[in-house]
DNA sequence: CATGAAATGCAAAACAATTGCATTAGGGTG
DNA sequence: CACCCTAATGCAATTGTTTTGCATTTCATG
């Protein structure tokens, strides 16, 4: 997705990422501004989960986006469940896309922050419909992460 | 655990989850102190993993002991692996003792904060080998933790 | 019980998240 | 296309924790 297509209300293309994602985000009330593109299309780009840091500072801003701009679309887009936050091993929260029907695990180094995604089949789902039962707790989901020391940093 | 016996260096209980801990602890270095015995005892007593201003603001703290105090050690403890710290879902950091052989999953209502440690047969034990071998990571570990709506909050 | 290292308390600094407010800019309407 | 209302934005200030510096106290050992 280096060059790409203009996204406006009426140029979408169905196999698209950013162009789902914005869609689902116009849907749910939100404005198509161009934080907003800029803001998934790096959660898009990345094959890691991301601080506010992060997209706040990232060169794929198109036009550098103030820190609570991006907090604060970061927090709509949580809630409107486009994408994920995360707490990881540090202080920071991480927020990561949701793509629909897929779900991640992650492998984190404990001593340089490295974070990568799983791609295992999680043995959770059931058990998550067990808990869901037992607890009475609704919208359940599930994180699942491995943390320890890579390779570099033993 | 209410009442207690005293903790010196040679009165030990082996059956004390107190006297275990301090026993780890100070194999490890640390010096016997009151504040290392009340947090490694408000850690124990607790049913949930604990925030540093939890520990910090505890009744059971026999003497206030400071927020810097308390930080230190809860760090120095999870570096000896003596206690784990776990990222929630919200901004602070929680810690929780490791009791050798045990495991535990959480469950977290993301509205209300609330966290249970699940009683359950973790799925997961076999696919962190798994994990270990493919990935190359040493002193792997693993967190799940379930998020939803708890029934008060739904 | 003297001594050196570790632990502590207090205050300040560092950091990331969050909010208030005045201004700007989508996007729906006439 | 001009207009209006509301959402979105930028900037600055606030909050809530975590983290560190330093002078002092306490532990553990010989």
């Amino acid at each position: 997705m280096a060059k790409h297509h203009v996204h406006t209300k009426t140029s979408r293309d169905p196999e698209c990422l950013l162009c789902q994602a914005l869609d689902r985000s116009r849907e749910r009330g939100l404005r198509m501004t161009k934080a907003l593109e800029d803001v998934l299309r790096i959660l898009i780009e990345s094959n890691k989960p991301l601080t506010l840091a992060d997209i706040a500072e990232s060169k794929n801003l198109s036009s550098q986006a103030d820190r609570a701009t991006v907090y604060r679309l970061l927090t709509k887009l949580e809630k409107l469940g486009v994408i994920r936050r995360l707490g990881l091993h540090d202080r920071a929260a991480y927020y990561t896309m949701i793509f629909p029907g897929e779900h991640n695990d992650y492998l984190v180094c404990t001593a340089c922050g490295s974070i990568d995604r799983l791609h295992i089949e999680c043995p959770v789902g059931e058990l998550e419909d067990e808990i869901a039962k037992k607890s009475k707790f609704t919208q359940l989901y599930h994180e699942l992460m491995f943390f320890g020391l890579c390779p570099k940093c033993a």
